[in-house]
DNA sequence: TTTTTTTGTTAGATTTATCTAACAAATCGA
DNA sequence: TCGATTTGTTAGATAAATCTAACAAAAAAA
């Protein structure tokens, strides 16, 4: 065994994330906070961030602030990572709207195996390095599917025609 | 309240999705295979049994095969859905191995949306209804892209270039 | 038809994550 | 500064999903 990797709960990443993401925001995270962001009671996130911090991923005094160690610091950011690229795919490809893209992706950054997250992530980077000017056109072309059931013309194929006729 | 949905844990779709998957497959769901299926014991089986069949969503005497309700069957069907438009985008789209793919269907189909779910399903029935020989241009463009990290060129630019030119 | 093996059930323990309720510390306002 | 409010902590309960171990029923083999 190389290098065990403790495997956090979704839960416990759910905290580290809302850690990091209060700290970003506000500067500190406290209880209180966590607390709120997470919807659930402030005993809840005590009992959690016990865990975290007997497990290294936490620093957290009584009374204090919650503060993540590099270790907390790297797995925090990892799902924060995968939260954005799934927003981006959710929103920029599928068009869905920003709030179900957060909720889908605050659920599916726990289950992404690394492998589809990198594919993902180079699909979403495919998409938004293209040539066109905005939206590729195939993206457009589903924006109309999806609205009028119905394939545009394909620009390709007509310009051939074009040149062959 | 119109309507009170009964929400499933997503162990319990599971498990719903499970007997269906041993019915089509074996005829039959015995506690045994769903053990084996799942990776659970056989007592935890029975525990899910028992609280999918006082809720009813399964039916299931003692010493006896374990069926859906219609209730049962409506709700794995949807699950079913679900997991096969998964692994088909991840599969068809990203192009990740089937192992993987199923993998990771199994874990997000419990906490997909309906809305994503329903643009996920159009845009993978995009996908497929594309008039090209096969796999659509610009998916054959993100495999390149994938492998090189370069875009190929893009053909509506030549051609338009020698309309042009 | 016995015996053996496989399969199914039950009871009870464990783990994880949550809650409420009681209380303690810190902070805020007057 | 001191009482009131807010915030944080603890203990203990609850719920879901799992496990082990002991046992019971069913099925297969002898």
């Amino acid at each position: 065994m190389v290098y065990m990797e403790k495997k956090l709960s979704s839960n416990m990443e759910d905290y580290l994330e809302a850690i990091a993401v209060l700290t970003e925001k506000k500067g500190v995270a406290r209880v209180k906070d966590l607390a709120d962001f997470l919807n659930v009671r402030a005993s809840s996130v005590n009992s959690a961030l016990n865990n975290l911090s007997k497990n290294g991923f936490v620093i957290h005094e009584r009374y204090g602030y919650a503060g993540l160690t590099r270790e907390g610091e790297r797995i925090a950011k990892g799902v924060r990572v995968r939260h954005n690229a799934l927003v981006k795919f959710l929103t920029e490809v599928l068009g869905i709207d920003f709030e179900t893209a957060s909720e889908d992706a605050c659920r599916m950054e726990h289950v992404l195996s690394q492998k589809t997250f990198k594919k993902l992530a180079k699909f979403i980077e495919f998409v938004e390095t293209c040539p066109d000017h905005s939206r590729p056109d195939w993206l457009k072309s589903f924006d109309y599917y999806f609205r009028t059931g119905k394939r545009p013309k394909c620009p390709i194929k007509q310009i051939k025609q074009k040149l062959q006729g």
